[in-house]
DNA sequence: TGCCAGGCCCTCTTTAGGGCCTT
């Protein structure tokens, strides 16, 4: 029985996301590793990238390739096909209601890059159905407090009293979540801030 | 050898420049 005034679809769930990539350049860049978390639900994955990773994107991921095999601090992960990877992530979207992808800087950075990566396999589509929308950390932080900085280890530090291990993407995510507990912004900020692409 | 992204925000601004932020 449906009644009146009940909203069709369910409760919108934040899911917490961050890519390392082979460098900063979102027209050419490959991925390396894509992490997401919401509640205790993770996922994580590597990828062999399609080219060569910047030595300024090792120097700070710690990522590093030799014959084919992705190294993480000079050991060998494991890593899926690209893909696959990507499949992977829609099917983990798919366990959660409406889905809000929630990452730092990710409008400028995160997103285009991974839309451009669904789209070499005609997975933007499928994508885009699953996800509703999008939400910037930056962006929301920028407007929500007024600080000297606004980079992830910079918040942590300041909200969080703690340091942590930047640019391990599963740890990235897992801190961007906590962070955002911590400010509970409210419905209407976070709604301003949503986007969708 | 020298260069190697780019949109956004801030301000000593708007006929602009510099730094931030992501890897």
């Amino acid at each position: 029985m449906m009644f009146a005034g009940v909203p069709r679809s369910g409760e919108e769930t934040l899911v917490f996301f961050d890519l390392e990539t082979t460098g900063l350049n979102i027209y050419e860049c490959d991925i390396v590793q894509l992490s997401a978390i919401s509640g205790e639900r993770t996922f994580n994955v590597y990828i062999f990238p399609r080219c060569p990773i910047d030595p300024g994107s090792s120097r700070v991921t710690g990522l590093t390739t030799h014959s084919q095999t992705l190294l993480l601090h000079g050991q060998p992960v494991q890593t899926v096909p690209l893909r696959e990877a990507l499949n992977g992530f829609i099917s983990f979207l798919k366990t959660f209601s409406r889905p809000v992808l929630v990452g730092h800087n990710c409008k400028r950075f995160d997103c285009p890059v991974l839309n451009r990566i669904l789209n070499q396999f005609y997975l933007l589509d499928e994508f885009q159905d699953v996800v509703t929308g999008y939400l910037d950390t930056l962006l929301l932080s920028r407007e929500m407090f007024t600080l000297q900085k606004y980079s992830q280890p910079f918040l942590v530090q300041h909200f969080l009293q703690k340091s942590y291990g930047a640019h391990d993407a599963t740890e990235d995510v897992r801190v961007l979540q906590e962070l955002y507990r911590a400010w509970r912004p409210n419905s209407d900020l976070v709604n301003k801030h949503k986007f969708i692409l």
